[in-house]
DNA sequence: CTTGTACCCTGACCGC
DNA sequence: TGCGGTCAGGGTACAA
């Protein structure tokens, strides 16, 4: 369940290793986790002699820029995985490998997807560019004030844990961070987003940011599936406030924490102190 | 335009 | 011990 401090703390952990490598060879192994246009056999003949210029995210994907005008978008989605070296190093965590790019240092970088949810594109900067567009704020830039955000949730009928996890309002947050967010600043997710008061909005606005700085510093959450490069685990998920505590005591207040369906999605959240 | 729902996929888990 | 049903959720497609 990669949200932006898992795929950030990929990115930083790939970002200088990869940087100005060349992709001698790929291989795919499961050809439905490469995304058309162009296709499995296209993406490997383009990809390959390719030198990788630098390691982007941007929301939750993970952009390898080649030299030359394109770029691979990289999607974790669930179950996405990165290894790197001349052997898989835990192969009992990487049972589903579904790609290999043979780099010019002798190693691969391997992915392994259990649910082929994930997966990869290429695109020309100008494709990329039009997907940019479409995406929110980045929620730790410079730019993302609480006057971003208000005009994020401005006039939005549905509940503000729905609009949250919409990527074209704010980009990168999920599940498990739009919960932990709206916890900390004290809301109740049910709430419609429209509804949020000035100073209710800047709550938020300050927990989003420190909910993601405090993940990005824990290397993210390890739930379930989610592992760093090479199987290292992150270790937000023993500071979890609400996510998975489902009848468990409020940290904050004591009362049950319940956990409602919201756009398909389970939320946990406290009714005692979240308004 | 906004909002809601189905779908993709596998493995873990639960009740019987 | 097995077996069917449910759930996990990011992104997209599509319907209302």
């Amino acid at each position: 369940m990669p949200e932006l401090p898992e795929v950030e703390t990929i990115r930083r952990d790939l970002a200088e290793e990869l940087s100005g490598r060349t992709i001698e060879a790929v291989r795919v192994h499961q050809p439905d986790i490469v995304l058309p246009p162009p296709g499995p056999a296209a993406f490997v003949d383009r990809v390959s002699g390719r030198r990788i210029d630098s390691l982007d995210r941007r929301a939750k994907y993970l952009l390898l820029r080649l030299l030359g005008d394109e770029l691979v978008q990289v999607q974790l989605r669930m179950t996405g995985r990165f290894a790197l070296g001349t052997s898989l190093p835990d192969p009992a965590e990487f049972t589903h490998l579904a790609a290999e790019f043979d780099l010019d240092d002798g190693r691969t970088l391997f992915y392994d997807d259990t649910r082929r949810l994930g997966g990869f594109r290429l695109l020309s900067s100008a494709d990329w560019a039009s997907i940019e567009a479409k995406l929110g704020p980045e929620p730790l830039e410079e730019g993302f004030t609480a006057a971003v955000l208000a005009a994020a949730l401005t006039d939005r009928h549905a509940p503000v844990k729905n609009v949250l996890l919409d990527q074209r309002r704010v980009a990168g947050l999920g599940n498990i961070y739009a919960a932990e967010a709206l916890f900390a600043s004290r809301l109740d997710p049910r709430r419609a987003a429209g509804s949020l008061c000035a100073e209710e909005v800047e709550r938020l606005h300050d927990a989003i940011r420190a909910t993601l700085l405090d993940a990005l510093e824990h290397a993210g959450t390890t739930f379930s599936d989610y592992l760093a490069v090479n199987g290292r685990s992150g270790r937000f998920q023993d500071r979890l406030q609400v996510y998975g505590r489902e009848g468990s005591p409020c940290l904050r207040c004591g009362e049950p924490i319940v956990r409602i369906v919201q756009a398909g999605r389970s939320t946990c959240f406290c009714p005692g102190c979240q308004h």
